[in-house]
DNA sequence: CCCAATTACGCAGTGCGTAATCATC
DNA sequence: GATGATTACGCACTGCGTAATTGGG
């Protein structure tokens, strides 16, 4: 058995090289554009043409000339090549987060606030990046994000997530949401306040929020009455409406107005909130969202 | 100013580790399944990671996960690669004479005989092929195939000519093409011959039959009329019908009958076929066809 | 401790440049 | 002799395999 030269593996500079050479007509040219030697052109062509099975050139005194596979293989390899660059550029918009999708987890209410600004801000400037909103309770955000399900949550607390690291953003102070018939002290009327019951989601039960709160009116020596339904946060504000109890809501939901509401701030109430996300995930389109609240914050914290 | 260390050069094995690991969710599984160690499978994606400026797997334990940037990249990389072994197959086939194109320099008439046959046959093995007829004569065509634009031509007469190889292939006994109402000497009446004159076409006055007729006539002492007439081989033959005089064809041209013509062998004279063709010329199908040529040859000989 | 990916290291193979050679005008 | 392609040779470098390392259940 002959021991048959291994085939060199084809590359992309084998069409290079190539194509380079039939646009000049000439080994020598090509090579002088490419900044290479005529003798690796002539070389690779070589190795294309013994890999291909057919001669590509017609080499006559003064250059070469494309034979009739060499034509063909000519429009062959120019597509070959410009779809390698597309692809190339597409990926590498990705990687410099112009285009892409991120899986974010939001608390309930994103129409305001802090989080309403980022996501304006960051599509005024990755308007080609897909967000992918997800509604759900911390618990699950911290699970989905450790899973690389999520690429980033946005949630409530600081406390720590296993397989998260957490990036502390922006606070936001606690509102009553209740019916415009009470009376709104600066302070809120305690005594008031445990008179009425909390309607609160059922799916939040254990919630920052609610739990800050209720610790706040135990440590007083007041009781709290809370009254878990299982709707949603728009149905919420409905049933306030209907003076069915009290809504507890943070900063961002009390700028949304609606008829025969009202939002009362609890002083010295505040959530913090903070980003959660995976070490391991190096979605760029991710980490620029990332960078950018940090910006935020950091803006709207120092003034 | 560092010493980036120089991007290694995109590969098309690149793609294919890619697409291997990317189908079966792990490296390891695609080393085993190309046949390489996962180390290579691990750089040489490291590699085109960092080539297209963007993380094309998620790595968790037990595998790897294709990122939004991955997905969207196998895609491509799919077509490029197929494109690419499509475009390989294509010139391969080329290559292998099972398609192409060949310029063949043809004297006057091809309907019938060894050209009609050997074309015949050709196109039976070779239907792919698109064959493309020149007819001239037979400087032009050496001129031609010199050149490389035509890739073989079969002429009268054994003489070489420059930057052109010889192939003898056939003989064919020369006729004389005339009226009917002629008397029929098996052996011709070269008293008759002398008496009638020559029609011959403007651009042979100097082809190897008329030659070879002259030489014969005057060599047996007998003067010959020849007049040359500016007109194609298909009105000379209506020129004889009319009686304007003779005409000298092969063997070839005289299988086809005509109203009003018949056709007398000029006994001991022949005329004997070549091909003529280029050693720079690698085009597989020309190759095949001249093989394919004096197979025939041997074979209408040897009996 | 296992599985899977990554990294360190040494060796073989490949590609390039230099330079000589061939071929044609 | 000039131009242009091909070939011989030596060197640097890349890529692979082996094996050690990291990292997460």
């Amino acid at each position: 058995m002959e021991t048959a030269r291994r085939a060199p593996v084809l590359d992309f500079r084998h069409l290079r090289y190539f194509l380079a050479a039939a646009e000049h007509g000439s080994f020598r040219k090509a090579a002088v554009a490419i900044g290479v030697r005529e003798s690796s052109i002539s070389r690779r062509i070589r190795d294309l043409e013994d890999q291909l099975g057919a001669s590509l050139f017609q080499r006559h005194n003064g250059g070469v000339r494309l034979t009739f596979a060499g034509q063909r293989f000519r429009r062959r390899a120019e597509e070959v090549l410009q779809h390698m660059r597309d692809s190339a550029q597409d990926v590498g918009a990705i990687g410099r987060a112009e285009i892409g999708r991120i899986g974010v987890g939001v608390p309930p209410s994103v129409a305001a606030g802090f989080l309403a600004e980022l996501f304006r801000t960051y599509d005024q400037h990755h308007g080609g990046v897909h967000i992918d909103f997800q509604e759900s309770e911390t618990t699950a955000h911290a699970a989905s994000v450790a899973r690389l399900d999520l690429d980033v949550a946005f949630v409530a607390g600081q406390r720590q997530w296993p397989g998260c690291e957490v990036t502390s953003l922006w606070t936001e102070r606690l509102f009553v949401r209740c019916q415009n018939i009470i009376a709104s002290p600066t302070d809120p009327n305690w005594t008031l306040l445990t008179a009425e019951c909390f309607l609160i989601r059922r799916a939040a039960t254990s919630s920052e929020a609610v739990d800050a709160l209720v610790r706040r009116l135990t440590d007083a020596g007041h009781g709290i009455r809370l009254q878990p339904q299982g709707v949603g946060h728009d149905s919420l504000l409905t049933l306030v409406a209907m003076e069915r109890g009290l809504a507890l809501v943070c900063e961002a939901a009390a700028s949304i107005p609606f008829p025969g509401i009202v939002y009362r701030p609890i002083v010295g109430e505040a959530l913090s909130f903070c980003a959660l996300w995976s070490a391991k995930n190096g979605n760029p389109a991710m980490r620029r969202l990332l960078r950018m609240a940090r910006s935020l914050a950091h803006c709207s914290r120092s003034p």
